[in-house]
DNA sequence: ACTCCATTTAGCATGATTGCTAATTAGCCT
DNA sequence: AGGCTAATTAGCAATCATGCTAAATGGAGT
């Protein structure tokens, strides 16, 4: 859903989450160390991230894997420049099929 | 600031508004009948979309004229974009001067 | 000054979000 | 099984967001 994305977006800890793992995958914990928000905050995070879609997770082993997912991203980037009137030929705001 | 510009982002109603005012400047009014908000319900979205800086707003005598600001919503989806790993020769979520 | 219209501000109730600590689950290893 | 590490879920307090109704403001016209 275009909300909860938009939603997850609003957060700036989630934006520098993903510039974070726009660089590459990483792991649940690495990504904590980085932040000086407690381990289960991340974990709040990375779970809104999810369910936005915009970050899939990865069983290692111990270890889970996070990566950006792009292709949500980059919708949620195309419905703004809809929002530009920048013609990319689609209806701004409209629902993709998910 | 980029982070109340993604939280402005975040209610559908307020993007909803945007998607209206990219086809041209409305009256205050006139968008409020568009709505099925109360009046002053929408006073606040526009407050919040003018805070953001997403909106400029333009007394015409007894009404008010909204406008979308097309610059912060392009600084938004680049920061998307950024975020994507697609180069635009910046950093993502840096703060651009306002 | 008074009235009317357009819009905003105040104030309040409700619900969502954030972020913490403590407790739990999941997998690996011996 | 027991213990270790990694990560999540539960539960709670505090803050923020939403949306309403009622009251206030601003401008125009009489």
């Amino acid at each position: 859903m275009q909300n909860t994305v938009f939603k997850a977006l609003a957060h700036p800890a989630r934006r520098q989450i993903l510039a974070l793992l726009r660089k590459g995958p990483r792991l649940a914990g690495d990504l904590a160390t980085e932040f000086d928000t407690s381990w289960p905050t991340m974990s709040r995070h990375l779970a809104v991230l999810k369910e936005a879609d915009l970050v899939t997770a990865e069983r290692q082993g111990n270890q889970i894997l996070y990566r950006v997912n792009t292709s949500v991203l980059e919708d949620a980037a195309t419905a703004l420049l809809g929002l530009l009137g920048r013609d990319n030929g689609d209806d701004p705001l409209k629902e993709a099929a998910e």
